[in-house]
DNA sequence: TGGTACATGTACCACATGGTACGCTAGAGG
DNA sequence: CCTCTAGCGTACCATGTGGTACATGTACCA
């Protein structure tokens, strides 16, 4: 099978490059060098460039998942974005931006990518507000809402690096969320503290 | 001077370039036969390959500048977003998103490329709210939010191409507003038609 | 006419790239 | 002991790269 002990400990060592420096210019010889290994290693494992490429991008994609599923979990709105604004996602959410728009390119390895983006995200939290009896239409709009915001000011946080600034902007969004819909068990309870 | 009429025709076809194909991975013969020269004229007029990169990230750069005095300058929100959802913005909008992402990795010829493209849409937008009476300190934070916004939808938009779904949320967002501040004038008084 | 500055074409260079050929080692299993 | 396989190193190859040298063209001005 393309899984052995060799190729993930390769494969790790080169996505821990990717955070760091990104996925765009990477040379095999360069990767290599950078993980102690030989451009010849990364091909005898990946076959190619583009695969290892693409077993970057793939497991750059199982972290993103995991991280979903550890943070849309949180009830409450602003515990989520404490969770995604903390700095140690940082390397992790500019490596994600960075293949999504090689993804809007359709750059090999990206296939689904955008979807699962996009779907990962929604599909739960809508499913929750609707099971809370909210309308499928407008659960929908809202999800989108939601994750818009969030990429929004996670790209903010990325450029500006201010913290304060843009949790005081996520800040005023669940409060708005809040007046339009009182505090009635809703799928924004998150407690104000 | 660094501007001459063959030089501008050239730039201006790289952008072109560009804005199809991506900046990534661009060699100086690609784009060179893709845009009817060769990779010794782009040399000769942009000096170096690098020079080239910038001198594309600047005029993209003054592009978008343009885009933010024909939309900001909108009254209402709505109306905004429907100039930036507008399909033909879509080509500069996915090359910002990954120009971006270039400046994140602080890569060669984006220096105040992020600061420009934040406080550009930022400050304009406080600056009429503060005029309007706003405190400074929500204004920004406002203006903070609603580019988080826009961002975010964008990036969904360009995924997804959902024109539709995407001003739903959009629309979601201005009504929210609007329910916060209710039809006082405030910077959100784009007309729901 | 000659000169001068911009523009361009041809040919080339040294180098880095992805990929391959081949050989070596270590360990497991018969 | 022999064999087989996974893992790895060395050396190589053809190709594409950014960049340069040099000659040519072309227009304008004196």
């Amino acid at each position: 099978m393309a899984t052995s002990q060799a190729r993930n400990r390769l494969l790790n060592a080169a996505v821990e490059h990717a955070l760091n420096h990104g996925i765009v210019d990477l040379s095999l010889r360069e990767i290599a060098s950078a993980i102690g290994t030989s451009h010849r290693m990364l091909i005898y494992h990946f076959a190619s460039r583009e695969g290892l490429l693409v077993a970057v991008v793939r497991e750059v994609e199982r972290r993103e998942r995991q991280t979903l599923e550890n943070t849309v979990s949180l009830d409450g709105a602003r515990r989520l974005w404490g969770r995604l604004a903390d700095p140690s996602l940082r390397d992790q959410e500019r490596l994600f931006f960075e293949i999504y728009s090689h993804a809007l390119r359709g750059r090999p390895g990206t296939d689904g990518f955008l979807e699962e983006s996009l779907e990962g995200w929604l599909s739960p939290v809508i499913k929750s507000m609707t099971a809370a009896g909210v309308d499928e239409s407008d659960a929908r709009a809202i999800a989108r809402l939601g994750l818009a915001v969030t990429r929004g000011l996670l790209l903010d946080l990325l450029a500006s690096g201010d913290g304060a600034g843009t949790t005081q902007a996520f800040e005023l969004f669940t409060t708005l969320l809040e007046q339009a819909s009182p505090p009635s068990r809703s799928v924004t309870h998150g407690d104000p503290r």
